[in-house]
DNA sequence: CCTTTCCAAGCGACCGGTCATCTTGCGTTA
DNA sequence: TAACGCAAGATGACCGGTCGCTTGGAAAGG
């Protein structure tokens, strides 16, 4: 009997293998392989490799969206709490579940594939565009009710925080630390978010 | 005449190449043909990918480490000032002669082979640690000359300062724009190193 | 001469992708 | 309700090409 395809459960192998190890280290072999699927169905689904690795960086946009807008669009907490309650959450994540690896896809997939493909480069911007607005606007949020300086520059310290939060993550990859990633925290809440 | 073979010219192909297309896009007769090298010779010089790997990551430290005593252990300016000058170098380069791509080979090659091969982020992090040297004894004579808040936890200071900068070029790569690099300095020197 | 260095040829494995063939569920017809 | 037709989906053998790496013997050096 054939079964029926679920290009959705690939969807979510694709992400876990690519997630840990990159795109060009995971074959489609790997991919069905680990979805215990025949190969040829592939290619059903999706049109090529690269189309497949677009779908995955979608679902996982879907992930981290709705993550950011469990914690800093929460309009019970002051933004300023938002913030540190997102950022207590992400390193606990990496401390307790993951052994400080996989960082974040979309930094993941800028850094590896960002300088020398266009289309994946733009698809990954306009996820980190998404995620960017969940901070400009809770930095917003915090300087209308005054729990962080008006004097700053929203959109700005909104990028600033999201990009240096994806640093921190770099380098936990190669520190199998989660150092970094406090040493982000203790900075931004002395400093920028007093 | 067989000519002979310089090693060190193929380590600054792979360089070039790795530095751009990353580890795994990188193939040995992409390095073999790039140097006008025969590739069976490869095998001379290093004794796999991976070994080889290491070296274009030795030469990159080289650089990078010359860069950084360059701007931040010049005693001539203030440490403040030797940041800003630092900054404004690194956002020159990218704008006018890389166009925004490359970003930074330690942080590319954390997030491409940190959470997967043990040797590489290993060695990766040794390269970090010097490079984060520079930044924390900059942050260190800033405090001593008054240049820089001395509340600060110095060795915090400049691993997020580091930190940050990585994260800022991994959204260079995919936003193709100097605008996350410019957001990273101008909030910096309004709230960390005023 | 012998030792060391060099390298073209080519190894088996695996890559992303194709395709001819088989299976299935369903609308149509009687 | 049963038989049929057929598009859509499923499948694994297979494609040309490339991967990292090995090797046997030629060339260079002492």
């Amino acid at each position: 009997m054939k079964t029926r395809i679920d290009p959705a459960s690939l969807v979510d192998k694709g992400l876990e293998l690519m997630y840990l190890r990159g795109y060009n280290d995971v074959s489609i072999k790997d991919l069905v392989d680990a979805a215990g699927m025949p190969k040829g169905s592939f290619y059903n689904h999706f049109k090529s490799k690269e189309d497949f690795a677009l779908a995955v960086i979608d679902r996982y946009a879907e992930m981290w969206h709705t993550e950011l807008r469990t914690f800093l669009a929460d309009k019970k907490y002051p933004a300023r709490e938002r913030f540190s309650r997102f950022f207590d959450h992400m390193i606990d994540t990496y401390e307790n579940s993951t052994h400080f690896t996989r960082g974040c896809l979309a930094g993941n997939f800028s850094q590896e594939l960002g300088d020398v493909n266009d289309v994946f480069a733009q698809h990954v911007d306009t996820v980190f565009r998404t995620a960017e607005s969940y901070f400009i606007h809770a930095v917003r949020d915090g300087q209308r009710e005054g729990s962080i300086d008006p004097k700053l520059d929203a959109e700005a310290t909104g990028q600033f925080l999201l990009n240096a939060f994806e640093g921190a993550m770099v380098r936990m990859k190669s520190a199998r630390s989660s150092r970094p990633l406090t040493a982000f925290r203790n900075l931004v809440f002395t400093t920028i978010i007093r």
